[in-house]
RNA sequence: GGGGGCGUAGUUCAGUUUGGUUAGAACGCCGGCCUGUCGAGCCGGAGGUCGAGGGUUCGAGUCCCUUCGUCCCCGCCA
């Protein structure tokens, strides 16, 4: 570079520089070389500018101009010219001025990249990860991460503004046996134990509420070794935040105000206050899910009253046997879906565990069913619950409620799609409330925590821990957007003799809860206040900010779905002389 | 652990259903021409372990088995 300095990014350039002498530096977007006239599209983060060498303006420039390829490192130095008339490109902000060049300094050459780094060729995500240094270059994911920093420094300002704290916790603790299973991490000092990266920084910003730092937040890694999915890494990054003397009313009227400001500062959106709000049993009901996507309706019902003794036998039984039929309207579908689109749908079903996916159509000289002639009467009383008109194909779950849900919701959200009833630039948020505390695991024969086994049951559901815990409700939230679960939280529970009862609940013995939960339940025994909070994850949000179909596509450098990273070929064999230093010794067994 | 998709030139793909001559296209790359383009244009050229291994066959990119990579989903993720 020697003295060279940039004046002005690849960005700033407009006809009020013109006669301006300036120095530009960046990458080699593209060469156009006409024999004569050469022109480099310069690229850094902020933009391109056109900067141009021609032999007649200066012959050793042109020269030199001649050997740059894709992706070389140059910088110029130059005057900035009016393009002359009928060469002007509107297509870019800098683009009715070019610099005319009149020294040029190729700063580092490069090999031809394997993919074009430019917004017209997309290389598949494999290569793309491989070198995502170059992935990095491309328009689309500079300007995902430039979202993601925006909506970081909302979230930031917005909390500075509201008083609170940020404060790191540590990435090595104490692994906890609940949720999901943890990354481990030796420790040299401690021969044969481990630390626990924290699957969330929980119990840590409970304590500093014990602590007395009673508005804090944190936005930090989180781990879980857990397979990975499409809005799922193993690493991933949430706003943790925690409050004293609130419930959870004041908790909501905050969090609405961080995303008002999001999005009116990221996306110049404009937000009402008084998100809708939505019990965890009327979201099943309705969406079959408890995130559901409320940019449409089309809702399931139950219809089990509908169907208890009707002539078709698959519907009757499900309902004998305690499961349950849904139905849904896909409204004006009767045109769009052919044979082939409606056994496309019964695939998905049939793929998430459905025995089929029954259906009348409803034609203007009647109903089209292959179930209809067995259904009888109970046809007719179906279309009408289901304000079926002409036009409309109604389908049908039937079986174990939740994989009933499971399907329908996934057919809701194909139909919605596939109808058009989702427009791009729709953000639909829902508060979900009061979540069960508990979910049996019939596996492991007892109940496991919905939320985390912090979370405060509803005042007046507490005397059920001892008749009939199943019932409770908890003193949760989570906010969805469009159909995304972006955070979650409760109102923790703050007495150490609600505490010890929610671990046995969840069947810890009290050898169990005091080796694992021990110094967290004599914390309580010393002025906890009432507290709660609630965590998002940033990633998700970044995701749905950006339209992006994957938290990869907002993450610099993202895992895949087998957890590697195809640049560094992480995870690695280690040397054997560090094994030793940890007093381990690797043994690979088959597992089952 | 399970279900499904994909893997062919540097890249994105066609070809695989129904096995048959020398595996094609576009972009990129290299060379030539070209002084106002902007996904420049024209002409020419190079470039292939058809993911890998095994099998069937006179013959395999194509059929079968195994395996690896990658993506989507279920389980899992308090």
């Amino acid at each position: 570079m020697g003295d060279w300095r940039r004046s002005h990014t690849c960005a700033d350039l407009r006809p009020e520089n013109i006669g301006q002498e300036v120095c530009l530096m960046g990458w080699v977007q593209r060469r156009r070389d006409h024999g004569g006239v050469i022109f480099v599209d310069l690229r850094d983060r902020e933009g391109l500018t056109q900067v141009v060498m021609s032999p007649e303006y200066n012959k050793d420039v042109h020269a030199v101009a001649d050997s740059i390829r894709n992706e070389f490192v140059v910088a110029v130095k130059g005057k900035v010219g009016m393009r002359p008339e009928g060469t002007l490109n509107d297509k870019l902000p800098t683009g009715h001025v070019e610099v005319m060049v009149d020294e040029l300094k190729i700063l580092n050459n490069s090999n031809t990249p394997p993919f074009m780094i430019d917004d017209f060729t997309n290389a598949n995500e494999d290569i793309r990860l491989k070198y995502r240094y170059l992935d990095l270059r491309r328009r689309k994911i500079q300007n995902n991460l430039i979202t993601r920093h925006n909506i970081v420094r909302n979230m930031r300002e917005y909390l500075y503004d509201k008083g609170f704290l940020d404060i790191e916790t540590p990435f090595l603790t104490k692994s906890t046996p609940e949720g999901a299973r943890d990354y481990l991490v030796p420790s040299r000092v401690n021969p044969g134990k481990c630390y626990a990266l924290p699957q969330s920084p929980q119990m840590f910003k409970q304590l500093l509420m014990v602590g007395g730092y009673d508005k804090y937040f944190q936005i930090v890694k989180c781990f879980r070794d857990e397979d990975l999915r499409a809005d799922r890494q193993p690493e991933f990054t949430q706003l943790d935040i925690e409050m004293s003397f609130i419930d959870r009313e004041d908790l909501m009227e905050l969090l609405e105000g961080l995303f008002i400001q999001i999005f009116d500062r990221v996306k110049g959106v404009k937000l009402d206050r008084g998100f809708p709000r939505m019990s965890y049993d009327d979201a099943m009901e309705k969406y079959g899910h408890d995130a559901p996507d409320t940019r449409f309706d089309m809702f399931l019902k139950t219809i089990n009253e509908l169907v208890a003794d009707c002539g078709f036998k698959v519907f009757r039984e499900v309902v004998a046997e305690g499961g349950v039929v849904k139905a849904i309207n896909a409204k004006g579908a009767g045109q769009k879906y052919s044979r082939k689109d409606i056994d496309s749908l019964t695939e998905l079903a049939v793929s998430l565990g459905a025995g089929g996916l029954a259906y009348i159509k409803v034609n203007e000289d009647g109903l089209q069913s292959p179930i209809v002639k067995f259904l009888g009467d109970s046809a007719d009383k179906i279309v009408s619950e289901m304000n079926g008109e002409p036009g409309d194909i109604i389908f049908f779950g039937a079986g174990k409620k939740d994989i009933v849900n499971l399907y329908m919701s996934k057919v809701r959200l194909r139909l919605g799609k596939e109808l058009g009833l989702i427009k791009e630039g729709d953000y639909s948020f829902v508060w979900v409330l009061d979540f069960p505390l508990l979910d049996y695991d019939a596996e492991a024969k007892r109940y496991v925590a919905m939320h985390h086994p912090f979370t405060a049951p509803l005042d007046e559901d507490i005397p059920l821990f001892d008749t009939d815990p199943g019932q409770m409700r908890a003193k949760a939230y989570d906010l969805v957007l469009n159909g995304s679960e972006i955070g979650g939280g409760s109102i923790r529970i703050h007495r150490s003799d609600v505490q010890e009862k929610m671990f046995s609940a969840l069947g810890f013995t009290p050898e169990e809860r005091e080796y694992k939960f021990g110094f967290f339940i004599e914390a309580l025994k010393y002025g906890t206040p009432p507290h709660g909070g609630i965590a998002f994850g940033v990633d998700r949000i970044a995701t749905i900010l950006t339209g992006s179909d994957s938290i990869r596509d907002v993450i610099a450098f993202p895992k895949t779905q087998k957890a590697t990273d195809q640049m560094s070929e992480a995870p690695n064999n280690v040397d054997e002389k560090q094994l030793k230093e940890l007093c381990m010794k690797f043994e690979v067994v088959e597992s089952d």
